[in-house]
DNA sequence: CTGTTAGCGCCTTCAA
DNA sequence: TTGAAGGCGCTAACAG
């Protein structure tokens, strides 16, 4: 059995509260002479802080949870990365976990996260709707979104420009002097697809272009849906010369269909990959800065849980401020050519 | 503040140890009277067990750490949703964490987990040591490796076969007719580097090949390192006309440099991706099995953790046993057409 | 089957 | 500056 604090208190002939003191609080109101002696005797009896006592008295556990759509996501893990490192940084531990793109599971990771004893909790919604969110900030545990954008939970958010990003990838197709583009892919459930699908349009209106309606090809945000969408709309009886991918996995399905045809197409999609140069169709690519993404969601959190804990809190609750992140556009040859920097 | 077991209690009409084995233990001797009593009050108050209290009480937390030396990789996710899925099944909570590629961070998360009570952890180690595993190991905490071995710790492994499965990669270029074969990339202080090297070694001795020094061109195992090695190993004074990649990264950053030239070559590489189907020089490759591993490995770490709790767990600390999982061989174009399932 | 009684290991007033 | 004492919320004997 591990030493308690008890067993450093004796040995240092003090009390458990001025054992408590000189590990907790540092030099906070204990002598000097008296802290040296604590930590001497700890650390010849190898103690260790029992984090679940002390997370039972203090109400903290400094623990925030990280719930994605699914782990096996570059895009999802460059923002974990992001988060994780700064939230290390002021002392907290970071706990991933998927809700497999189900809301159904997602409601039930972020109760039992809940019941846990996480200090706030960050996450990519699975679906459009956020109830259960709101229930968890409701309960008082801070919550924060990435990413994407949930209907009923009022709480602060970090997302891309996603309205301007796919309005300046649409812009740049136009400006090479396509005329019918399509777009293709996105789960209109998912506030990121909207926005993208949005900014499409706009692009379109302000250049004066009406889109042949089999050109708006919406449905899922995975692989195999790219590959059929792309399947369907080159196959309308009048199809598209350009396209924009929703996003990094519906763009790598079209151009998979792409490979087993002989047609020509060009496309510009959101976000890079190491593989992205391999992309034969890819023109343009909108890329997101994830890691900051990350970074100022751990921002966010933890300036929800410093208010809640000094009590400044209900006046926040009304949250629901989203703050948009921009988006660069940069042309697929110039990536092509980074690789020489490699 | 969140209701307690007191006030469910007072509300039903029983004493706190009942509403608790009402509860924890569900039917198991409670009255069914009682139960439902206990378990309507409990509802009606919005009750929600306090999981740090049980914790510190019971010390479980049904809690198991996985780290990974970074987050933003397929194949440690792909493993990290495999063990997932298994360890909620059981009732568990999984928590990710990345050791960012450097053992002195691993170390010190492990530390720090292992402070938080974590019931168990899987790692794949971010380097050759694995001294501080074992001492996380001795201060009774179960431990599995996942993927690669340690040096230093006794502990039991999960791996794929990878001396068999680059024995295997070798052999397929052989048959083609492939004569001169470089190996290219891998940080020799990573076993499974090490295991794919000496399958390699043991194909073409046993063909009675003895390859020019230049094309056993180790190094690293980042995109970058396959990029550099290539360049490398195809600027030497004899170059090798096919070869063998350690990873999917350095496969990644091979192809890369292929790109920019006008080199024929053709490469055999470990794992796939949604992308592998757009590398051009890729011929074949060697699929490991990562959900799978995962899986092994949540049984692995339950399995230890049960013992642990019931006390027969002293005899089976010199574990050090390590599970190999089978590599499945195949040739690239089957994964090309493979896009017709999409 | 159910209630009483003790803590788990730590923190935190309140006095000294 | 330090110590004594009382919990945090829950579970686990042990009686009844």
């Amino acid at each position: 059995m591990g030493k308690t604090i008890r067993d450093v208190a004796t040995l240092a002939g003090v009390s458990t509260a001025t054992v408590s003191r000189a590990l907790a609080q540092g030099t906070k109101g204990v002598a000097e002479g008296t802290r040296t002696r604590v930590l001497k005797a700890a650390e010849s009896l190898e103690y260790r802080t029992n984090f679940i006592a002390r997370s039972l008295k203090t109400k903290s556990t400094m623990t925030v949870a990280f719930i994605v759509p699914e782990l096996a996501n570059n895009f999802f893990m460059d923002v974990a990365e992001g988060m994780g490192e700064k939230l290390i940084t002021d002392g907290y531990t970071m706990l991933l976990a998927s809700s497999g793109n189900s809301t159904e599971v997602e409601k039930r990771r972020i109760t039992m996260l809940a019941d846990r004893g996480v200090d706030g909790m960050v996450v990519i919604p699975a679906g459009s709707r956020g109830d259960h969110l709101q229930a968890i900030a409701d309960r008082g545990v801070p919550v924060v979104l990435v990413d994407r954008l949930a209907e009923g939970a009022h709480v602060d958010a970090i997302a891309s420009d996603n309205e301007k990003g796919a309005f300046d990838l649409t812009r740049a197709l136009l400006d090479d002097g396509y005329r019918r583009i399509a777009f293709v892919g996105g789960d209109i459930t998912v506030s990121t697809a909207r926005e993208r699908l949005s900014g499409f349009a706009r692009a379109l209106a302000e250049a004066g272009i009406v889109p042949e309606p089999e050109w708006i090809c919406l449905g899922g945000m995975e692989v195999q849906d790219g590959y059929r969408r792309m399947k369907t709309v080159l196959e309308s009886p009048n199809p598209p010369e350009a396209m924009v991918a929703v996003n990094l996995l519906v763009h790598l399905g079209m151009e998979r269909y792409l490979l087993g045809t002989r047609v020509q197409a060009v496309i510009a999609g959101f976000d890079t990959s190491e593989y992205t140069p391999f992309l034969p169709a890819c023109r343009y690519i909108a890329v997101q800065n994830a890691v900051e993404m990350g970074r100022s969601a751990c921002a966010k959190i933890i300036e929800g849980i410093t208010e809640k804990k000094s009590g400044s809190f209900p006046q926040e609750t009304y949250g629901g401020r989203v703050t948009r992140l921009p988006v660069t556009i940069i042309r697929h040859e110039e990536e092509k050519n980074g690789t020489k920097s490699l």
